[in-house]
DNA sequence: GTTCTTACA
DNA sequence: TGTAAGGA
């Protein structure tokens, strides 16, 4: 597919799916017009790539840790080297704080959203905002 | 009409 | 990141 199906796909803009071929996170094929050809397996990949960016890994991190995500699992023996290795426990822990930090704001907030309910039920107030 | 590269605000 | 230029 090209970039636009891909784009609209993954919910990503073409600006962006260029930029992480940039960054080496995806290497699409071209075709003799110049287009980029997205294989179908990519869809998952960028969706990927996309969460570990938002879960806070720079690209460069994510490059490092990309093959070693790969389904099936394939075990890559050269990568797991004591740095890449410590890397990725630093990441698991950082990500294993954010969905602490998160639980606990979505908590919050629904509790707060059920507080708000139950005053406005009990004041017999109907308003839709 | 879609995509490409380069570049600037 | 968004957007524009200038081509293919």
């Amino acid at each position: 597919m090209r970039i636009g199906e891909l784009s609209e796909r993954t919910g990503t803009p073409r600006r962006l799916l260029r930029y992480y071929e940039e960054q080496g996170l995806i290497l699409p094929d071209r075709r003799p017009n110049g287009y980029r050809a997205y294989d179908e397996r990519l869809v998952e990949r960028v969706l990927q790539i996309r969460d570990l960016l938002d879960a806070g890994l720079p690209t460069r991190v994510i490059r490092q840790i990309l093959p070693c995500l790969d389904r099936p699992r394939i075990i890559h023996f050269s990568d797991a080297t004591p740095e890449m290795i410590a890397v990725l426990e630093h990441e698991r822990d950082r990500m294993t704080e954010r969905i602490r930090s998160l639980t606990r704001n979505r908590d919050a907030i629904a509790d707060y959203l059920d507080t708000v309910r139950l005053t406005r039920d009990d004041a017999g107030v109907s308003e839709r905002n």
